[in-house]
RNA sequence: GUGGACGUGGCGAAAUUGGUAGACGCAGCAGACUUAAAAUCUGCUUUCCUCUAUGGAAGUGCGGGUUCGAGCCCCGCCGUCCGCACCA
């Protein structure tokens, strides 16, 4: 046998023997329960990042555990392959977006499959080609068909030098990331996608996610932002006209003192074109930063209009209108009414510009003043007339119930979430699949015409869309009318991509996005593995397009993922030379525990754990890694030491150690071939607890832990003398790391003369009798504190076990003769003397 | 500002959810094997005190509380990280 577990044979051997036997095929037609595990696909950026290697791994456990305990898996990888980064190649390095998309593809696959993945690779998939996107054009048309899909103009991000919309993320202190030209802002007509009208279910939804983190759930809350209130009407006085504005405090209406509407305000602008100061103000307010240092020392501001409004509870009252700064126009209605003794903002405000701070609302008691803190707590009404006495709640119903009556205003709902702009001025993505004409407007390509494939020959010489300067491909005719029309160049933004592959990955067939009974058969996805970065765009875009397709009678499932899982990053600590420089990981080494430049020595210093980034040069090459330690060392460390959900620190000495492992578990199964006989009980309950343990760990998503059962299980073999029980033991170990280590388990199975395939044998299940204890250690404590403990028969008499432990030598010196007053016995565990 | 998570040895972490704190791994120390080194194996490894023991004391960010008993529950602080950010 081989003293050195040799992982690359290994690697190259099972790997081929899966592949041929087709052992991670999934079969939509087994009888088998279903399982479908599932990890956020990867954008093909060209190498595999080691927080993938974590990822993939993590589903891979996941999905060779389920297999094991006779489910039938559904386990797919394909590629998020349209966006920016292609784009940016071409015009870099004039490639073709599509061959620089695939020959990444093409390399990642290769390291993914390195890997030794349970992956079903026969239903692959990649985003950016025809048979894909054109079934994504078939569903946007089946939704645009539905009415969840409307064209309007919006604001964007225009980048002015590449002439193109960019996202708010691509936009950096104001100016493009690429050009670093200044945004402007602009109006654009663009496409929307209606996910405004599954609010309420996307956040009644969340309710059912038990196996999702309650962070997410929570920022998804957030992000969608119900609040429920009163939107009312002030009519301007000496005026026939007025404005909405929104409140979810409306109790608070007599403690109104002046009203606000944003600068973009229609009614600010319309009287900005004949003040010259308010349209300066107006100019100021829009040039003010919105990065997050800006909005927190911005100061309120405000520029009255000389206008005011009438009291919609009492028309003697009259408040002043302000443009402010502080006013979004973007939410609610872009007016409010100030009340400054109950909104710390309006409280600011008033006291910049001298505005009288009424107190409506006081706890029990309590009338003082409002100084410096607007009060937001509860209590109840005062200065309020009618509402006087009342609570905060009674009194929102009561002036929301007046103002119905009196029609003046109506109880409304409101929320964050915006409807969800697609359209990106870009080539690399799925093109619209609508022509627009003069005669009959946007009108939608027919079905059969589908799909609307990108032209191959465009250039990226000339900034902006690519398509839109393309000679030809725009040029169509009307298929309503037949006359000539123009195609529309915008494509789809790629969050689109990733809002249904998971369905796709269930049923691919030619003619059509999905079979529904197929999908239904599969999804919903029982276990979602990937970063919290995504908690909110992917995560709720794809909760939408699941829920819309169901609307339309597409699939029969509203949430697309039942079980989710965030995974924490992978980090490394950072190395600076003397100078200052940021040092790669290989260009430093240990030296007495400390560190040294490779080259010339120098002193080096040791930055704490961090992501991972090219700029502080401490990532690591999956592909040196693995040639060095192979599949299966790397695999069990990422799912070692670090709770999942926490991040790992990538370090030498832990993937040496994850190595050892591997060598120390080769060597137990090389050698176990010897016919030792005979019955190890303390082994075999150190094995059916392992099993036990596992088990469970894998099903809780506790890796680690699971991890450090296999050390202890190891540790316990390879201390015991050989028997039967100890080769069994060493064959059931083969079975418990073959989700971790998979080319390991296969090799030592082999190695042991058992025959087929680890990974086709059945998970072992741990025997109940053999994980009940008959002996127990009972610790003995006097007045809490730890004095002694034996090991005794376990379900003791309580009487006996009290004399007995009274009878100790310890206990006796302990307790210095004084008699227990109370004595506290946990059955099998523990028996406290209070004295 | 606001919402949330977290705080345990030199380090990553466990602790059956109120019952022997530190499993397991890393690093370190000592020893075995070796001409030597590597590899491997065997011990030790929370801190402090008298290294004599079947010894004692302290110990889970800090200060209180509940309890026979608190890393875990309650109250008040401090710190770190993450999300959102003038959302009316």
């Amino acid at each position: 046998m081989a003293a050195k577990f040799d992982h690359e044979g290994a690697e190259r051997r099972w790997q081929a023997i899966w592949e041929k036997a087709g052992s991670f095929r999934a079969d939509d037609l087994s009888p088998k329960p279903k399982a479908y595990v599932l990890e956020m696909f990867p954008y093909p950026s060209g190498r595999i990042h080691i927080g993938h290697v974590r990822n993939y791994t993590m589903g891979d456990v996941i999905a060779r555990t389920r297999r094991a305990q006779g489910f039938e898996v559904l386990h797919p990888m394909g590629w998020d392959s349209f966006g920016m980064p292609a784009e940016n190649a071409a015009m870099e390095r004039g490639v073709h977006p599509g061959d620089w998309t695939r020959a990444n593809i093409a390399s990642m696959k290769a390291q993914l499959q390195r890997l030794g993945f349970a992956l079903d690779w026969s239903r692959e998939l990649s985003t950016c080609e025809p048979d894909y996107y054109g079934q994504e054009q078939a569903l946007f048309l089946d939704m645009l068909a539905a009415g969840l899909v409307y064209r309007k103009e919006s604001a964007v991000n225009w980048d002015p030098v590449d002439q193109t919309v960019l996202a708010n993320e691509q936009v950096i202190d104001g100016r493009g990331w690429r050009s670093g030209a200044l945004v402007e802002r602009r109006r654009l007509s663009q496409w929307f996608l209606k996910i405004t009208d599954f609010a309420d279910e996307l956040l009644d939804g969340l309710q059912g996610l038990a196996d999702w983190p309650e962070k997410v759930r929570l920022m998804q809350e957030n992000w969608i932002g119900r609040s429920t209130g009163l939107r009312f009407r002030f009519a301007l006085a000496d005026r026939d006209d007025g404005f909405d504005v929104f409140t979810t405090r409306p109790d608070t209406l007599f403690g109104a003192s002046f009203a606000c509407v944003a600068a973009e305000h229609p009614l600010a602008l319309a009287m900005a074109e004949s003040d010259t100061a308010m349209a300066s103000f107006i100019a100021e307010c829009r040039a003010g930063g919105t990065a997050t240092a800006d909005i927190e020392t911005q100061e309120k501001r405000g520029f009255d209009t000389g206008l005011s409004v009438v009291h919609p509870l009492d028309p003697t009252i009259r408040l002043p209108v302000f443009i402010a700064n502080f006013v979004l126009m973007d939410y609610g209605t872009g007016a409010i009414f100030g009340c400054p003794a109950h909104d710390q903002r309006d409280l600011d405000f008033a006291r910049k510009y001298a505005l009288p701070v009424p107190r409506v609302v006081a706890p029990e008691g309590d009338v003082s003043a409002i100084q410096d803190d607007a009060y937001v707590g509860p209590g109840r009404l005062v200065n309020s007339r009618f509402l006087d006495g009342m609570t905060v709640d009674e009194a929102k119903a009561a002036v929301i119930a007046r103002a119905a009556s009196e029609g003046w205003g109506e109880a409304v709902t409101q929320y964050r979430l915006r409807d969800w702009g697609v359209s990106r001025q870009r080539y690399w993505g799925t093109p619209i699949p609508i022509i627009h004409c003069e005669n009959c407007g946007a009108v939608p390509v027919p079905k059969a015409a589908l799909p609307v494939v990108l032209p191959e020959d465009v250039s990226f010489d000339v900034p902006g869309n690519p398509l839109d300067l393309h000679p030809s491909w725009k040029h169509v005719d009307c298929p309503a009318c037949g006359k000539a029309a123009r195609r529309e160049t915008d494509t789809l933004d790629t969050f689109t991509n990733s809002s249904w592959y998971f369905i796709r990955f269930a049923s691919a067939p030619e003619d059509a996005p999905f079979d529904r009974s197929v999908a239904d058969g599969w999804l919903p996805v029982d276990q979602y593995i990937g970063g919290v970065e995504h908690a909110i765009l992917h995560l709720l875009y794809a909760r939408f397009w699941t829920r819309a397709l169901a609307r339309i009678g597409r699939i029969g499932v509203s949430e697309p993922f039942a079980g989710l899982f965030t995974q924490g990053m992978v980090t490394h600590e950072t190395y600076k030379s003397a100078a200052g420089a940021w040092l790669e990981p290989g260009a430093v080494e240990r030296r007495d525990g400390a560190m040294f430049e490779r080259a010339g020595g120098g002193a080096v210093t040791i930055g704490r754990a961090e992501k991972m980034s090219k700029s502080k040069k401490n990532t690591i090459d999956p592909d040196a890694i693995l040639g060095t330690y192979g599949a299966d060392a790397v695999r069990w460390f990422m799912l070692s030491d670090s709770p999942p959900e926490r991040d790992l620190a990538w370090s030498e000495s832990g993937i040496d150690g994850a190595w050892r492992f591997v060598q120390r578990v080769w060597r137990l199964a090389s050698e176990a071939g010897s016919d030792a006989s005979g019955v190890d009980a303390t082994l075999l309950k150190t094995l059916h607890k392992a099993i036990a343990g596992v088990t469970e760990d894998i099903d809780r998503l506790q890796f680690n832990k699971a991890v450090a059962r296999l050390y202890e299980l190891v540790n316990a073999i390879e201390r015991a003398a050989a028997s039967g029980s100890r080769t069994e033991a060493i064959t059931v170990l083969m079975l418990l790391v073959a989700p971790m280590c998979p080319h390991l388990a296969e090799e030592g199975w082999a190695a042991i003369g058992m025959t087929g395939m680890a990974c086709d044998a059945d998970w072992p299940v741990a025997d109940p009798a053999l994980l009940v204890d008959d002996q127990v250690t009972i610790a003995i404590q006097v007045n809490g504190k730890l004095r002694d403990s034996f090991e005794t028969g376990k379900g003791r008499d309580r009487a006996e076990l009290e004399a007995e432990v009274l009878a100790r030598d310890k206990v006796v010196r302990a307790l210095e003769g004084r008699t227990p007053r109370k004595v506290i016995i946990v059955p099998d565990r523990l028996v406290n003397l209070v004295g």
